[in-house]
DNA sequence: TTGAAAGCGCTAACAC
DNA sequence: GTGTTAGCGCTTTCAA
């Protein structure tokens, strides 16, 4: 195979121009104080040649590796992939932050990491210490876990925690969780619904509540009742399932659900076909994350939709100016949307009422 | 920010272990030619300083940049993820490709290339420049592009070519399209069907060609004949609409009916609804991909599954072992396999008949 | 505004 | 078996 070499090489740029180093260098950085026609010139060089920099000899010399990393849960991640359910989180990311990486000349990598491991630290660690990325995403569960954000805040890493409203070292990142859920329920309030009942996911996911939170506000709003109304499930179905025949259990049981995930909704769904209840007629439904597959369940789910691209996208560009600029102190929020289809309608006229 | 160093370098463990660089080194690299005492006394150093060499000073020293480089259709690809379709190919690719990198120390990046460009070469060359990658994974239709190949086989770069079994540089890989193609056949065979129609992709992709000729096998063994059955779409729902009006509106219609991608599959369905057919009461029907949307249809599709992670995994292991054992110099073929769901059935029994 | 020198962390080549 | 030297391609000093 024999050792491969750099083709071309910056010297061979300014051999070509007839330069020193540092003046390709300068224009390749594009640094300040270089005339414009010496510019001209190297440019013409480089293009001519072909040249581009070896990001490992700019990473060698001290300067940026151009890498972002995106860091995702290992097994989280693993088993979405093995189920091929359609789940397209790491997909949507890929969308908004590759594009926005190459719009700057970064690229991103994706990383896997084990949260519920003693070595996070070790793990992350080898994978910081092997590509010196200039930035890393951390996604939950990762976003808060201290033992992740006080390693890259130690190592000096501009970092963006989604998921997390947290002050402290790094840039907060949420998909407006509180106003996502004010919208799905300000929706089905305007479908006439009184008793909505919120399924959601687990206390160790900040956005759990956030959620609550956005029902409550709308549902407060509306002077409406939520006592209950509220059930936790771990965004399984299986605990969807538990949840809503507990929701649906009840003397006055709500005449809609909103549920903090898919696989949760589908479970709210099965429970209703159970008990004969028709969606949307006798039941509203509403569902969290708004992946693939909830196009085509029957029917097919009113959703909302989480701007995973979109935060990655913003996240990369944060991270890039954060070298130059340095991070925002606020939590920086990207609004996801309602996505209506065919899972939510008017409320139903009870009998007897 | 200031200028981001390693924290611990091989100095530091030469230091702590009290040899030198080289001996330092050797045990990371596995070097032969290490007293075992030396070996472990080097090895704690690195354990107590939780030491990680950086992949850019291994490569500017002409050493590897333990980078592979899957590279996928930019345009094709972002059209995924953005109709968020549930296709997961890419997924898939990662699964296969990043676990098996994973595990011999190496990383992989996804970079999208444009292939219907004048400038694939300008721009696979600049990612080459940049990144180094040690390897490369082509899929179609880069695969079989000879300005990609003939630019990775200039640079000495080993790539494998997933759906290609030309022969020439790199290293040739199916998805076992044939026999896919075959099995799916013969189980329609099995049912007792004997018009099998089937709705080939377009001509630029080679593998389309395989899949034809697996239908054929198993049809002329069968001693059945094939003339007027074979129609060509370009694997896009429209295609396969035309495709399979085409086909069904023949005086002796096919009893089953493969189509090579699940929007044709998809198109089958909807024809066939059109039409009263029964699926698979009066129709049956195979996809070829079984993305995850296809359990999601009324009813869910048998389809053949495409092991692209297997794939994936196969490439990343071939090409980390092409440097120093070279590369096979024949095709390599992973199988893929048929699940057997909800859209096929025996042959109906023909009124009048 | 430009250039020269030094060094980043590591490995190949060679010496011992 | 182990150490020494040189150099990868680039950017950061610093000098002109």
């Amino acid at each position: 195979m024999g050792r491969r070499r750099q083709s071309v090489t910056i010297k061979h740029v300014a051999a070509d121009a007839g330069v020193s180093l540092q003046t390709v260098s300068r224009v390749i950085n594009k640094e300040p104080n270089v005339r414009p026609a010496m510019k001209e010139r190297v440019q013409a060089s480089i293009d001519k040649l072909g040249y581009v920099p070896s990001i490992a000899a700019q990473r060698m010399s001290g300067s940026r590796s151009y890498l972002i990393l995106a860091i995702n849960d290992r097994d989280l991640t693993i088993a979405d992939w093995r189920a091929r359910e359609g789940r397209d989180w790491v997909d949507q990311m890929l969308l908004g932050g590759m594009l926005t990486c190459a719009k700057h000349g970064y690229r991103m990598l994706i990383e896997l990491v084990d949260t519920h491991n003693d070595h996070v630290e070790r793990e992350l660690g080898a994978a910081i210490a092997a590509l010196q990325p200039d930035g890393v995403i951390l996604t939950p569960p990762h976003s808060e876990n201290p033992l992740i954000t006080g390693l890259l805040a130690d190592r000096g890493i501009p970092f963006a925690r989604i998921g997390s409203t947290h002050s402290g070292p790094g840039i907060a990142m949420t998909m407006g969780d509180t106003y996502n859920s004010r919208i799905a329920t300000e929706h089905l309030l305007d479908l006439g619904h009184c008793r909505i009942g919120f399924i959601a996911g687990p206390k160790e996911f900040s956005l759990s509540d956030w959620r609550i939170a956005g029902w409550k506000e709308a549902m407060f709003a509306a002077k409406l009742d939520t006592d209950g109304l509220c059930e936790r499930g771990d965004f399984g179905f299986d605990s969807g399932l538990v949840a809503a025949r507990k929701l649906l259990d009840q003397p006055s049981p709500p005449t809609a659900i909103i549920a903090s995930s898919d696989q949760m909704t589908f479970a709210v769904l099965q429970v209703a076909r159970e008990r004969g209840l028709k969606v949307p007629e006798d039941l509203s439904v509403i569902s969290f994350d708004n992946s693939p597959i909830v196009r085509f369940t029957e029917p097919p789910l009113t959703a909302v939709d989480q701007p995973i691209a979109a935060t990655a996208s913003r996240a990369v560009e944060l991270l890039i100016a954060a070298r130059d600029e340095g991070i925002p102190d606020e939590p920086v929020r990207v609004r996801g949307e309602l996505v209506v289809r065919g899972s939510t309608g008017p409320v139903p006229v009870r009998d007897g009422d």
